[in-house]
DNA sequence: ATGCCTAATGCAATTAGA
């Protein structure tokens, strides 16, 4: 089962580029971000041509996630994280597909730090951090996928020395996202890949892409449930470079199928 | 410190992204 997670940076401006890439990688399930659409002008009919079943939660002008499912129909558990410091922006949504419960989630990029909106981004981390908790506790198989706005890692910056003061890198967001994981994620990417440099967003200024400045900034995230699952974690990058693209790339694991469950013999 | 680029809004220039 294929799983990704694709920033499309405007879904009706990237709309060639979302159907060209859900048709080539055939993701099962698929969550965006920043579609930058009200509800009603989200693309429905073109997404669901490609087979897919499609949950969204639209906003005018920014944020915005959606769902996408080619493997059954998505049973949305909630769209907003309880206790939302500001519920009008559209940064979640949740559902159970196929056994699987799926979180996509934006987090606040946080710029300019300090400032209320490095503050809204702590405070949503916080409500993300303890909502995760939640999932855990319920033991059922969940994948957090998403632009988490956050470089775990120097491996994950290009020039880490000019970072250390921006609100995707500063300490105290690396420390948050840490201590998400250590509730018992498992970062699908770095699992695959331990040593390489990998990058998810490459930003339109100075030809970040063509020379390889990038980040890793979007994040698939398994419960216990499902990290004995994972056998491959990839970045789409060539898509980055497709005319018109998003400053992010696909990003996506595959799940091993589900072990049958075993029955007891009577 | 700011621009470099791009989208949305709405029709010029601002806001936001990261």
């Amino acid at each position: 089962m294929k799983i990704a997670t694709y920033n499309v940076n405007g879904v009706n401006g990237r709309l060639p580029v979302l159907l060209r890439w859900l048709t080539e990688a055939q993701p099962d399930i698929a969550v965006l971000q920043e579609l930058k659409a009200p509800q009603e002008k989200f693309p429905e009919s073109a997404i669901r041509e490609l087979g897919y079943d499609v949950s969204w939660h639209g906003q005018k002008s920014w944020n915005g996630v959606a769902m996408l499912s080619r493997i059954g129909d998505i049973h949305e558990t909630r769209r907003g994280l309880p206790g939302d410091p500001d519920p009008t922006q559209s940064r979640y949504i949740e559902g159970a597909v196929n056994g699987i419960l799926i979180a996509g989630l934006y987090l606040p990029n946080g710029n300019p730090r300090p400032g209320p909106k490095f503050d809204y981004k702590l405070a949503w981390f916080e409500r993300l951090i303890e909502h995760a908790a939640d999932l855990l506790a319920t033991g059922a198989p969940v994948v957090l996928a998403g632009d988490f706005n956050v470089m775990p890692t120097e491996r994950d910056v290009y020039e880490p020395e000019r970072w250390v003061d921006d609100a995707l890198f500063a300490p105290e967001v690396r420390a948050a996202y840490f201590r998400l994981l250590e509730q018992g994620w498992t970062d699908a990417l770095r699992t695959v890949h331990p040593d390489e440099t990998i990058y998810t967003f490459w930003d339109y200024f100075r030809n970040a892409y063509g020379r390889n400045a990038g980040l890793r900034i979007d994040h698939l995230l398994l419960s216990p449930a499902l990290a004995h699952r994972l056998v491959d974690a990839q970045v789409d990058r060539h898509v980055r470079g497709w005319e018109k693209s998003s400053d992010h790339a696909p990003t996506w694991i595959e799940l091993a199928p589900a072990k049958p469950v075993r029955r007891k013999r009577v």
